[in-house]
DNA sequence: AAAGTAGTGGGGAATAGTGGGGGAGACGTT
DNA sequence: AACGTCTCCCCCACTATTCCCCACTACTTT
C-alpha cells in the first residue's frame, strides 16, 4: 500500500499545474488520482484505488442517510479525476485553486494514504495552532 | 462503473441545448441517458445502464405499494430519453427547463453514478444551507 | 565531467464549448 | 393532397482551454 511521507514546496504555474513529487509518483501504482476538497482550506489527493473505496462509502451513505444528500453532492462536486502529464504534473482546476487558496507556492504534504495540497502559510498556522499538551499525550500513545 | 465528479458551468443555448462535459461523456459507456426531475429543483441525468436498475425498483414499488402509483407515474412522466448530438450536447425539453428553473447558465454537477443539472444559484443555496457540524461528522466518517 | 533525474516554463496542436444556418420529418390546417 | 409551421438534429465556423512535447536549469549519481 502506498505510503506518502514528507513535504515539498513546489510552484503552481500560470496554467494551474503543479509537479507531483517524484517520491509520491513512485509510491502510487497507477497514475490516476482524485483531487478534492473536504477539509477547508486544504485539497486532498487520493490514488484511484483508495478513492474507489471512498466512493462506495459515499454511495451507501447517500442511500441510508437521506439527510446527507447535500454533503455527498458537495463532495462529489468538489472532486476531479486527475492524471499527471509526461512531466509528472497535475492540473488543478480553477475552482479548486480558489477554495484551496492556492497561487504561486504550493505545499505538497504526504499524509500516509493520501497527499494534501496546502497554501504554505495556512499549513503553518494549522500546525502551530495545535495544543502542546494534547500532542504530548497523543505522541506518547503512538510512540511510547 | 462510471464515476461522475466535478462541476461545470455551461450555457443553455436558445435551442435548449447544453454541452455534456467531455469528462462525463468519457465516463459513461454508451451515449444514452435518461433525464428527469425527482428532487426539486434539480434535474438528474442517469446513464442508460444505471437507469435500468432504477426502473426495476420503480416497477417493484408500483407492485408492492399500490398507494404509490401516482408517484411512479409522476416520475415516469417527467423523464425523457436523451442522446448527445455530434457536438456532445443534450437537448433539455422545455417543460424540464421550467421545473428545473434553468435558463442561461447551467451547472452540471457529478454525483458519482449520475449527473445533476442545477440553476447555479439554487445549487449554491443548497450547498450553503448545510449544517457545518453535521458535515464535520459526516466527513470524518467518510475520510477519517 | 558526463549522464541521469527532477522541477519549471512555454509554444503549438488537438480538443472542447458556443452559436447559428439549414434540412428532414412530424403534425395540423386548409 | 398540399402547404405551412415547429422541432430536432446535422453541419460548419469561431474561440478558449487543455494537454502534448520540447527545452532549460539545478542537482545528484556514477
Amino acid at each position: 500500500m502506498a505510503s506518502f511521507l514528507g513535504r515539498y514546496e513546489y510552484q503552481l504555474d500560470q496554467k494551474g499545474r503543479v509537479s507531483l513529487p517524484s517520491a509520491f509518483r513512485r509510491e502510487s501504482e497507477g497514475d490516476r488520482f482524485v483531487l478534492l476538497q473536504w477539509k477547508s482550506p486544504a485539497l486532498t489527493l487520493f490514488p484511484q484505488a483508495s478513492w474507489a473505496q471512498t466512493e462506495e462509502r459515499l454511495l451507501t451513505f447517500r442511500r441510508n442517510q437521506p439527510g446527507a444528500w447535500a454533503d455527498v453532492l458537495a463532495i462529489a462536486a468538489s472532486a476531479v479525476d486527475v492524471t499527471p502529464d509526461k512531466q509528472g504534473r497535475i492540473l488543478v482546476p480553477a475552482w479548486l485553486q480558489d477554495v484551496g487558496n492556492l497561487k504561486g507556492k504550493v505545499l505538497l504534504v504526504g499524509n500516509i494514504d493520501r497527499v494534501e495540497l496546502w497554501n504554505p502559510s495556512s499549513f503553518d498556522e494549522a500546525i502551530k495552532s495545535r495544543s502542546y499538551e494534547e500532542f504530548e499525550k497523543f505522541s506518547s500513545q503512538i510512540f511510547g
